[in-house]
Order: C-alpha cells, then structure tokens, then sequence
DNA sequence: ATAAATGGCTAACGTGTGTTAGCGAGCAGA
DNA sequence: TCTGCTCGCTAACACACGTTAGCCATTTAT
C-alpha cells in the first residue's frame, strides 16, 4: 500500500494540490485529469478524494492562494512613505519573484482561473479588477509627481503584467541568464518605459 | 434543414473556423466541444464533419494562418532600409494592429497551441523559435547602432510579445479607450522602454 | 429533366472523464 | 494489546466527448 509521502511541514492535502499545479500548468486543467494527477502523486485516483472534495477545490486553492499573496503585497507597499515610481518597481519585483520562484501556482492562476466555477468565479475576477484598479492608482499618483510618463495608467499596467506572465517563456528556456540578470532587465525595460527620464 | 449559411468570399468550412476561433478563445480548446460548435454553427455536430477532418484541425487552421501571417511580415520588414529601433516599431505596430483585428484567432494561436499534436505542434514550435530569434536579430542589430539600449535582446522580446498579447485584457474590457490611443500607449512604453534616449 | 454531388439529419460507437461506494491494511493513542 | 481513524485499494457509475455510418433532401451540372 503505497502511501503518500510527506515531509514536516506540508499534509498530503498540500502534496497533491502542488503536484495538481505542475499538471495544470503542464497540460491545463481541461485536459489534465484526475487519473493524470494520481499517477504523479504515486496514488489511485479515487484515492484522492480522501484529501480533497474534487477537481475544482484544487484549482480554487491554487488560484485564491496565488491572489492572497499578490493583495497582501499591494497592501504592503501602497503603505511605505516612497516615490510611486519606487512603488512600481518594489511590485515589479516582487510579481517577477513569484513568477520565479511559484512559478507553477502564478501560471496556472494566471491562464486557468477561467475555469472555476460560479460563487468562486466571481470572486477571483473581482479580486483581479480590484488589484488593477489599485496597481493603476500608484501609476496615476506618479503621474501627479511626476516621475512617471502621463500614459494611460490601465494600459501601463496591463503591460507590466502581462510582460512579466512572460516570464513563463524564459523558465523553459534551460535558463539563459540568471534570475538577477532577468530581473535587472525587466526593470530597466518596464521602468524605463514608464519612468521619466532624469538620469541621461 | 437547416443550411449554414456563407456569404461570397467564405466557404462553409471558414465560417466554421471563424466560429471555431471564438469558442476556443471563450472556453479553451479542450473546454470547447464539437456540439458546442455545432450549436454555434446553427447545425448538429455530426454534419461539420462534412467540412473538416477533425477537431484538431481546426486548431491547425487557427494556428498556422496566423503564424505564416507573422512569417511574412518580419520578412518584409526585414527588407525595408530603416534603423532597427524603426524596425521593432513596425512590428510592435503589426502585432497590435493583428491583435485587434483579428482578436480571437492570434489569441487562440497564443494560448491553444498547446493542444496540437505531434507532426504540427513540433512544426509550430519551431516557426515560434524561429520568429522571436529573428525579431531578437533586429534588437541586437539596434544595440550595434547605438538606437536600443543594451539590454538582453531574448529578454526584451519576450516582454515586447507578451505585452501584446495582454491587449485581451483590453479587449474585453468595453473598450475604455480608443485603439489609436492604446497603441500610441503601448508604443511610447515599449519602444520608450528600449530606445537610447536621444529626445530629453 | 435527370444524374451527381453536396450537405444536412438521426443513431450509435467506444473511450475517457469526475466521482462514489465499500472494503481492508496499517498507524496512533488508550 | 485493543480500538478507531487515516488512507489506501478495486469496482463501478453516469455522463460527455470526438467521430462514423447510413440515409435523405436539396442544390448544381449536364
């Protein structure tokens, strides 16, 4: 009887819901199925449903995990005493760090949210709407000071994110170039494309 | 009986591929289903297969119309006798102009191919590898001319592509502000975010 | 007008899906 | 050691899927 291995600090719940975000990631939760995820977790498929309630709960917990992380940090840095345009680039950072280093659970948020269902649904999408409206409010208050371009701040932060989900491309690209010098490349290119310019 | 219905310059199979590209874009490829389609057609399932082969060739259409669309064009632009930085704006141009008008194809391009199968989606691959090491081309042919910042070309075209392909997120959002405007937006960030500053 | 091709229809197939029921092995705490 | 709970298994379900076969109506070409 081949049971799930855990270590100290993650249940069997937790094993299967990462292993469920590599699979989505993989194939997309569509076409990964149940059978697909048990194999990989080392099980039977109807064994999963002693740990989880069904298909959906595991994408719900990727998805609403991924966007309590994103509204906490927004949170975080709308509170520090910075430039707006040093707020841009602290969220930046912290966007390209997940993509790194969560990368599975961001993506699978990112492209798969579409199919949660109904009370659940909803929810993320207004989760979303809200975190743009407030990434959209720091644009246009940098506008106001001044060190950020007068642009369209939805359009800006339509780029930014969208630019750093494509981060997926340079994870499978066998690593090119280090994480560092990624990051200091998106931020020179998406920082500088909105900032106004006072060095050179 | 009810016929589906075709106007001068398009066969019954376009028509059903036209329809075919805005259910995929709506619900995923795998998600979208043959009596879907049908239902959308304004037939039952069984008679599309009077017009296509297959679900999977539809994808196919989808996917390889709007590559060799993308194909043709770094060709050409790669003729004209203009400066690098001139160069990536007509691309950028292009791919928004395409992302607009023909939304629902590229993005289903973009997001689906996944989901083709083997002869064609190692074909597709290899078009996409191709495509963004051409455009990759053209950067560092801009940072030898001293117009683009030398910065790492892989990475400044992965953020150029993905930032466009965000324009869904316009799209679907009633169009708050014009397509002129959007790309005027995408152009000063973008093309801001790599060109060496000569203006101020 | 007649023949042939076209393009619908219904019915059905096999397969893969998410999920439930029910059973038993092995670990935990008394 | 005994008891109960955790967590695995096999079997099976109902259903949705892509696709085929075979039939008949309508359009097109001769």
């Amino acid at each position: 009887m081949a049971r799930i291995i855990i270590d100290k600090n993650s249940s069997r719940k937790e094993v299967i819901i990462a292993k469920a975000a590599s699979l989505f990631r993989e194939k997309g939760y569509k076409a990964a199925s149940m059978r697909d995820l048990a194999e990989s977790v080392g099980v039977e498929a109807a064994s999963l449903y002693n740990h989880i309630k069904s298909k959906t709960e595991l994408l719900h917990e990727i998805c609403f995990g991924v966007a309590n992380r994103f509204m906490h940090k927004i949170e975080e840095i709308e509170g520090e005493k910075i430039l707006a345009i040093e707020k841009v680039e602290a969220l930046i950072r912290f966007h390209i760090d997940e993509m790194i280093h969560h990368y599975e659970e961001v993506y699978v948020s990112d492209r798969e949210w579409k199919h949660l269902s109904d009370p659940y649904l909803l929810n993320f999408q207004n989760q979303r709407r809200m975190y743009r409206k407030r990434f959209a409010a720091i644009i246009e208050n940098g506008i106001l000071q001044k060190n950020i371009k007068p642009i369209d701040a939805t359009t800006a932060v339509l780029i930014i994110l969208h630019a750093i989900g494509g981060i997926e491309s340079w994870h499978r690209s066998r690593q090119k170039i280090s994480a560092e010098a990624l990051t200091a490349n998106m931020i020179t290119i998406l920082v500088g494309g909105i900032a106004v310019n006072v060095k050179v």
